[in-house]
DNA sequence: CGTGGTCTTGACCATTTGGTCAAAAAGAAA
DNA sequence: TTTCTTTTTGACCAAATGGTCAAGACCACG
């Protein structure tokens, strides 16, 4: 097992500034499309400089993705069967649109990711990825059979959560084009998802 | 203007066979991932051959792409004002969830393109995307205003049908990966989407 | 046929890019 | 200061990649 050595203070500081630049161009650019002569600019070091602290390319667009699926799942974890089924759902839907706002790279890195086929995080899908899922379904499916919720597919509910939200991150250009400058697309998508779960989830 | 002189018989199929090559080429790795030899390859033609067809790889990631955004508005420009709302709603989720199952390929392309910035067809976006979603959008406003759907925003509702619907082939993967291998995503998102629509487009 | 255009390709090239290395420049510890 | 470790970097390298070119193969048609 890897005997984690414990990190200096500029290990620290610099694998930092790493990641976030390294987020910044993978985001931006696709894994192919980012140079690590672009990230190294990006974090103010030298490219050698950056390789000593991690040994590839490929390394840094791991340790990324994997620090990324668990905050992903946290909104998903955060709800709570004892709570009131309809406001825990929309609370939820909140929660995503809020990391759609506040984190609209990682949001990129992660589809970009998954559009290519997911080639550097499978065994996250399947495992950790579908055991939440599953788990969450149920309680879904257990308010429903409670007669507290619409009878709607609970998997199919949650990817609808997902791609609801995540569109406003993954495809702010297109959806900037068609709203104009004028126009907030976060603020209103947060009374038009209210509306529509509102709407869908009552029984 | 471009004078296009007539194709031959046979630079009309090469050209055909390396559109469909950069597709699953393009679709699959991103422009930067993909690579002239693997287009090629793909193709079953030389990369000097190919490069006899088009100029450079940007030229046919860009004839790529012209063609694709307008099919993939057709499902949007069928909206027909004088049909009945919520069917003629229904009908264009159904055309556009038909669309992420026959043609998965040109969703991801398009999904990467946009998701990137958009860098190779800003100018689609701002013209004839905005001024077609624009024009639907006020049908469906007048709808609204009849009385004979919910007042929700119609910006976000076509935002949300694209999202909803291309969501089934841009995360694929994702899906799959959560519903595992006996079920069929696409035949439940029709069901689970009609209900959605229902619930949500009635007055 | 032959001839003029179309199509195909092997060899080649310049640039980009991920990654290495040895040696210099900080720190830390004494 | 001295010494030992950690950090930093300029110079390099090999492979990959987009693209060129000249010459040959193929083809239509008078």
């Amino acid at each position: 097992m890897a005997t984690t050595k414990p990190l200096t203070r500029i290990q620290e500081k610099n694998r930092a500034l790493v990641l976030d630049a390294a987020l910044e161009v993978f985001s931006r650019e696709g894994f192919r499309g980012a140079t690590l002569d672009a990230i190294a600019r990006e974090a103010g070091l030298s490219k050698p400089n950056l390789l000593y602290y991690f040994p590839s390319k490929e390394e840094i667009h791991i340790t990324l993705l994997e620090g990324l699926v668990d905050t992903w799942l946290d909104p998903l974890r955060a709800l709570d069967e004892d709570g009131d089924p309809q406001e825990e759902l929309r609370a939820y839907v909140r929660r995503k649109l809020q990391m759609s706002r506040d984190f609209p790279r990682e949001s990129r890195l992660f589809a970009q990711e998954i559009v290519q086929g997911a080639p550097r995080i499978e065994r996250g899908l399947s495992t950790d990825l579908k055991t939440l899922v599953d788990a969450k379904a149920s309680v879904i499916a257990r308010w429903q059979k409670a007669g507290r919720l619409a009878p709607v597919d609970p998997h199919h509910l949650i990817f609808s959560i997902w791609s609801l939200t995540q569109h406003y991150a993954d495809f702010e250009v297109q959806v900037r084009a068609v709203l104009g400058p004028d126009r907030d697309p976060l603020t209103e998508a947060e009374a038009f998802l209210d509306t529509l779960f509102t709407r869908l989830l009552a029984p």
